[in-house]
DNA sequence: GCGACAG
DNA sequence: ATCTTGTCGC
C-alpha cells in the first residue's frame, strides 16, 4: 500500500492562487478564432470550408470508486454538424492532487493537456478548433476555472460547462432554480448570471426544453459568452452537450473495462 | 464560528 | 466524482 495522502497547506493555496492570477493575465474573453459558427440553417450549400467550425473537442475525467487517485481522462472529437464522434483519446493515470473546490485545474488540467498534446504532436487532422470542458470557466471564485486554465495552457478557445453551480458573488443554485420556476420565466431557456456586484459570470441554460435543471455555461478562453452559448446550443442533443457527454460516458466505460470484463451472459 | 464548496 | 436496478414517462 502506497501513501497517497496529500496535504494542502496555506502555502500551497497561496501558491495556486498566484498561478491562477498569473495565468489569468493571458485570458482572452472575446472571440479570437478564424472560423465561423456555421448556421444551423439547412439551406446553406455544403460550403464546408476550413473557415467553418468543424471539429469540437470535449474533455472529462472519470475515477475509480475505490481509489479516487486513479483516473481515466478522455478527449473526444465531435463533428460539429452531425455531432458524431470522429476521434477519441484516453489516458489512464494516477492523479497526484485531490479535488479542492476552486482548484480543479490543478488536479485535472495536466492529464487533459497531455491528451491535447498527443493529437497536436501527431498533427492529427481532427485536432479541435474549440474545446468544451466539464467544469467552469469564468464562473469561478477568482474568475479562472478549469476551462480558462486549460484554454490558456493549450491556447485554444474553450467553453466551461458546469452541471452544478459553484456559488459565487451571491449567486446560488436555489436562487437560479426559483428564478426558472417563476411563471413569468417559464418560457425563458437562458438566464444571465449577474452577481450582486453586477458582474456577468455566465449563463444558466435549459439545454433541454422544459428541463428543470439547467447547465451553467461560462467563458473559457478566446471566446465571448454569446458565442459560447451558440456553440453549446448546437451541441445539445441531451442536457449535457455531446462532446462532454461522450467524454464522460467513454471515460467511464474505459474504467469499467479494467475492473474485469464480464461477457459471461449465458 | 458556520455554511458553501465546479469535479 | 462515486455507490447503483429498476422503473416511470414521453
Ligand atoms: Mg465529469
Amino acid at each position: 500500500m502506497e501513501d497517497h495522502s496529500f496535504y494542502k497547506g496555506g502555502d500551497t493555496t497561496e501558491e495556486w492562487i498566484k498561478v491562477q492570477e498569473s495565468l489569468k493575465q493571458k485570458l482572452v474573453l472575446e472571440d479570437c478564432f478564424a472560423w465561423t459558427i456555421s448556421s444551423p440553417d439547412a439551406s446553406s450549400v455544403e460550403n464546408a470550408t476550413e473557415h467553418n467550425l468543424k471539429f469540437i473537442g470535449g474533455v472529462d475525467v472519470s475515477f475509480l470508486k475505490d481509489d479516487p487517485s486513479m483516473a481515466c481522462a478522455a478527449l473526444v472529437i465531435v463533428d460539429a454538424k452531425t455531432l458524431d464522434v470522429v476521434h477519441e483519446e484516453f489516458d489512464l493515470v494516477r492523479l497526484q492532487i485531490p479535488y479542492f473546490p476552486g482548484f480543479l485545474a490543478f488536479r485535472e488540467a495536466p492529464i487533459l493537456l497531455d491528451l491535447l498534446d498527443k493529437m497536436k504532436q501527431s498533427a492529427h487532422p481532427f485536432y479541435p478548433q474549440i474545446l468544451m470542458v466539464d467544469g467552469n470557466g469564468l464562473l469561478h471564485p477568482r474568475g479562472f476555472g478549469l476551462a480558462c486554465h486549460l484554454g490558456v495552457l493549450v491556447d485554444l478557445p474553450t467553453i466551461g460547462v458546469g452541471k452544478n453551480l459553484h456559488h459565487v458573488d451571491g449567486l446560488t443554485q436555489s436562487g437560479v432554480k426559483k428564478f426558472l420556476e417563476a411563471k413569468e420565466n417559464c418560457d425563458k431557456d437562458l438566464i444571465c448570471l449577474v452577481g450582486r456586484s453586477g458582474q456577468v459570470w455566465g449563463a444558466a441554460m435549459r439545454s433541454i426544453h422544459c428541463s428543470t435543471k439547467p447547465i451553467y455555461v461560462s467563458t473559457g478562453h478566446r471566446i465571448s459568452l454569446d458565442s459560447s452559448i451558440k456553440v453549446v446550443k448546437m451541441c445539445c442533443r441531451f442536457r449535457v452537450p455531446e462532446p462532454i457527454r461522450q467524454a464522460d460516458i467513454r471515460s467511464r466505460v474505459f474504467i469499467q473495462k479494467l475492473k474485469g470484463p464480464s461477457p459471461m451472459h449465458k
